[in-house]
DNA sequence: TGAAATGTTGGGGCG
DNA sequence: ACGCCCCAACATTTC
């Protein structure tokens, strides 16, 4: 039987239960279609990111993708009467944009006489299985995920990799460079100093992880410095690595609270699509509905300020600094330069959101938009409104020495540890810009309109 | 996965 | 020895 595979968020040829599962009984070509008309275009850094792990996915499937760009509704017809495709394999939906792809290419392929074939590549529960006694979706994320998860199965057992895959023996002209993911800039070189985008190396690094980090990691993750983190993010966005494997092997270690620690944060990223594909309007509005009356300033001036790590805050500009040099920011960061960002500058979420779609090359559907909205206050099981963080104190807190801090704002380099989270207070005058904000009348401003809400 | 304001306690200086 | 004040350190409450 001739085969379609269609790889989406799972480029790998290791524990992913399409690759394994198709390539027992069938011919195949592993396909990947580039689609940002039925799904939410990518973002620049997930384009680099995309492009290269298509590129070691390829290779590892001895170069014999087929690449495609377009509208999968139209492309996916014509390949199957091209190749006299019978059966079409794709990774099971959960985002609502794919969910719906998945039923309209459902149909056409039900008139063609071809059968659609999914498997869950990428959650460890599957949302619509856990819910709460009365049947409803949990909100908060504690019984979500230790009452939800956690006592329901266990996840499947990774598959391991196919022992032998017969490609379907065809004149392929395409090629991943026709897919135009990189920028016609170079502006992604400069990632390459940062990543090496590989499967193998995803295992590699997870490996280490357990090896060397995992048992400080509840202790240390805070500490940008330290980089104590995993900082899997961008393979796990991409499927490089088997969230099933990672939960096997999590597993098999002696009980730990710091792996336990580390095993709620893969459980977060499950809370994510669970609450995107119960409550899909929250992808473009805020989950709780009372926040759309919410004024924000939205100043282009402030957000260009923050965008480019001009704020005149060390800790908020080295976090976007370090976005934009590394296309990843470390997590704490994240939710010190987002409260600024929603809280201090009264920019509307989504407009970071969209900013960390584009700058991220970890960018996660899911992710990025419940966290965001965790981090204004209008999510499920979001960040009390008041929770508002002090750059400078996180800055103290997490970056004592400021390794971190120098090492994306150098202009502070000799700032004496004492005032390197607020320079302006200093009588010599660094090569920095001056705070766009005051930060204490800021914080009493977003308190008061945030009150109004509530 | 916060911070600031407010309240409480206890030790030391000092008359 | 005692009472009083000050204030740091810690705890609790409030935003």
């Amino acid at each position: 039987m001739k085969s379609l595979v269609l790889f989406k968020n799972n480029l790998r040829i290791n524990d992913n239960p399409l690759l394994y599962y198709s390539s027992k009984e069938d011919t195949i070509i592993p396909t990947y279609i580039y689609d940002d008309i039925n799904v939410r275009a990518l973002g620049s850094a997930s384009k680099y990111w995309l492009h290269n792990s298509l590129k070691s996915l390829n290779a590892d499937l001895e170069n014999r993708m087929l690449f495609v760009s377009g509208d999968t509704l139209l492309e996916v017809p014509i390949l199957v009467k091209k190749y006299s495709i019978k059966k079409v394999y794709i990774e099971k939906p959960y985002i609502h944009e794919e969910v719906k792809l998945y039923f309209k290419l459902e149909q056409i392929l039900n008139e063609l006489a071809v059968e659609l074939i999914s498997y869950n590549c990428s959650l460890l529960w599957e949302p619509q299985s856990v819910l709460k006694a009365d049947k409803s979706p949990y909100k908060v994320f504690t019984p979500f995920y230790k009452k939800g998860c956690l006592t329901s199965d266990n996840p499947d057992q990774p598959v391991g990799k196919p022992s032998k895959i017969n490609y379907l023996d065809f004149e392929n002209n395409s090629s991943l460079n026709d897919l135009k993911l990189l920028d016609k800039t170079s502006w992604h070189r400069k990632l390459d100093n940062h990543w090496k985008i590989t499967e193998k190396s995803a295992h590699k690094i997870f490996d280490n992880f357990v090896t060397n980090k995992i048992m400080t990691y509840k202790k240390e993750r805070d500490f940008p410095h330290l980089e104590k983190n995993s900082r899997l993010s961008p393979f796990i966005r991409f499927g490089m690595i088997s969230i099933h494997r990672m939960w096997r092997e999590l597993n098999s270690l002696n009980f730990d609270k710091s792996i336990e620690h580390y095993k709620s944060e893969l459980g977060w990223r499950e809370f994510s699509y669970y609450l995107l594909h119960h409550f899909p309007y929250m992808s473009t509005q805020n989950f709780q509905r009372k926040f759309d009356n919410f004024k924000w300033e939205n100043s282009t001036e402030k957000l260009n300020a923050w965008q480019k790590g001009n704020t005149g805050y060390p800790i908020i500009d080295a976090g976007m600094r370090e976005l934009w040099e590394t296309g990843f920011i470390h997590n704490r960061i994240r939710m010190v330069v987002g409260s600024f960002l929603v809280k201090n500058l009264l920019i509307d979420w989504k407009i970071g959101e969209k900013w960390f779609w584009d700058c991220l090359v970890d960018a996660d559907y899911a992710s990025n938009i419940a966290s965001w909205q965790w981090v204004a206050g209008t999510g499920a099981d979001a960040a009390p409104y008041f929770r508002i963080f002090n750059p400078m104190l996180q800055g103290k807190k997490f970056d004592e020495k400021g390794y971190y801090t120098t090492k994306y704002v150098p202009e502070l380099k000799e700032a004496p540890e004492k005032i390197l989270q607020n320079p302006w207070e200093h009588e010599t005058k660094f090569n920095y810009p001056d705070p766009i904000i005051d930060y204490k009348m800021s914080r009493e401003n977003a308190l008061k309109k945030y009150q109004e809400i509530k």
